[in-house]
DNA sequence: GACCGACGTCCGATATTTCGGACAAACGGT
DNA sequence: ACCGTTTGTCCGAAATATCGGACGTCGGTC
């Protein structure tokens, strides 16, 4: 079983059952991103509302144009070439994200430990890029999954630009309870903000994983909010001296990322 | 105009002008990745001829999920996030690509140039991975766009399993004639083929581009069979030592690809 | 060997989505 | 200021895509 404590959701149905077959591909195709892993088809049918018969339909219509693969002889599905080719059009048409891809590659080579763009989606954060360190222990990409702001060092310097009463009202207060329980104070998150600002970077430690440091420094637009940030993902046990040399060169990339100047 | 000759397909009709939104989708998405540029939504809707009021309803469900976004202020659409996500979904989801992401990224930042890995498509070459060098000159990317094999030097690679016979009936005629006219002998392409064999490389220059230089290894499977190739794209007048030392990179990193040793 | 559940396909009916065309607004050239 | 072109929205009609359910297979279990 792959079942992994994943959250399902039903698509939501209106009045009657029927849907348009692009709003059902929709909904597989969040699905399937959810869950991060091939799916058998009559899962999917269950866990998107979808009845059996159009499931199969759309897949079979998905998978001949390349946007889904039939994978392992098993009856799962999962993506296919043709939302790569897609993707990385995209990326190649966003300034920023391009010129990030560069920064990011460089900095993962060099340092040789995992390295990050990141970005806010609504009221979450978000991993933009990730390019795997030499020691590569996070295995499956966390690309394009939404996480809450405070548990992650970039989000302290992503939402940069507001006061408390802002931020009290732009990020949901179950976000500051983090996965084990622990709750995050928020004179705690503001301080970090602060602190952040006037350093050009964030540190935290153990925040949703007890073994793992990051180092975020913001990329910043002409006036001086931060858009997005580049940031590591690194062992806590890494020693100062090496963090601090990580840090140069974070804010060395941000910097060069930062549009405008 | 964005007008630069691209091949306009027009969607294959069938009885009635009536079809399916996922198939209109469909047509859409590949139309945005063979132009590689925004494109008005009255433009698409001509090209791949739909009707302007399907195609108005099916992008704006389309942006609403993010597999779009409009771009530029002016009414141009592209690909948006969620295709970036789904494939970034797929490359983590095959092992071998995921393994050659790895080394295309670390040869292209020690050596310096664009590195790539290739496959097949068919009876088309394939770029899947591209990661620019230092000098980064081809801004647009390849990946996902088909190429005739003779055109390319990993090619020579990919279809090395082949009698004389089988790739005559494999390769359309048609590919063995270059973008400037001029046309490959079938028997300098075979002669190229068996001295790859031998030499576990090939090189190519002025193929497609008058002034750039190929060199690819093959990535082979347990049964010897040339499954895909990684390669470097280089201005041709790279001097012999630096090109000896990418060969000896690429045929280094083609033997950890290959599967099962 | 009989039973059970899951898989994948097929088919007819109808609720709905696609389509064509009309319309107002915005644009741009003269 | 005029007029031709393009953009985006809206609406009713009908062609058809979605849906539910039935059916044959396959594999595992008791």
């Amino acid at each position: 079983m792959t079942g992994d404590g994943v959250a399902e959701k039903q698509v939501t149905e209106k009045s009657t059952g029927r849907a348009r077959g692009i709003d059902r591909v929709i909904a597989l195709m969040e699905h399937l991103h959810d869950r991060r892993a091939p799916t058998r088809i009559a899962d999917i049918a269950r866990d998107t509302g979808t009845p059996r018969s159009t499931m199969y339909e759309l897949v079979n219509t998905l998978v001949e144009a390349r946007w889904l693969e039939l994978r392992d002889g098993d009856g799962t599905v999962y993506f296919g070439p043709a939302m790569h080719y897609y993707g990385s059009d995209y990326l190649d048409s966003v300034d920023l994200i391009r010129k990030a891809r560069v920064e990011v590659a460089h900095i993962a080579e060099t340092v040789g430990e995992t390295a990050q763009f990141c970005t806010l989606d609504g009221d979450k954060y978000l991993v933009v890029l990730n390019e795997p360190g030499r020691r590569m222990f996070r295995i499956s990409s966390e690309i394009g999954i939404k996480v809450p702001i405070p548990w992650t060092a970039s989000g302290r310097l992503l939402v940069d630009h507001m006061d408390a009463d802002e931020i009290r009202r732009f990020i949901p207060s179950d976000d500051f309870t983090l996965p084990d329980g622990r709750r995050i104070a928020e004179d705690e998150f503001l301080e970090d903000m602060r602190r952040a600002r006037t350093q050009g970077y964030v540190r935290t430690t153990a925040l949703v994983d007890r073994f793992t440091t990051c180092l975020a420094a913001p990329v910043r637009d002409p006036a001086g909010r931060c858009i997005a940030t580049i940031c590591f993902v690194v062992p806590a046990d890494t020693t100062e001296e090496a963090q601090q040399v990580m840090i140069d060169t974070l804010k060395a990339s941000a910097e060069r990322l930062s549009p405008g100047r």
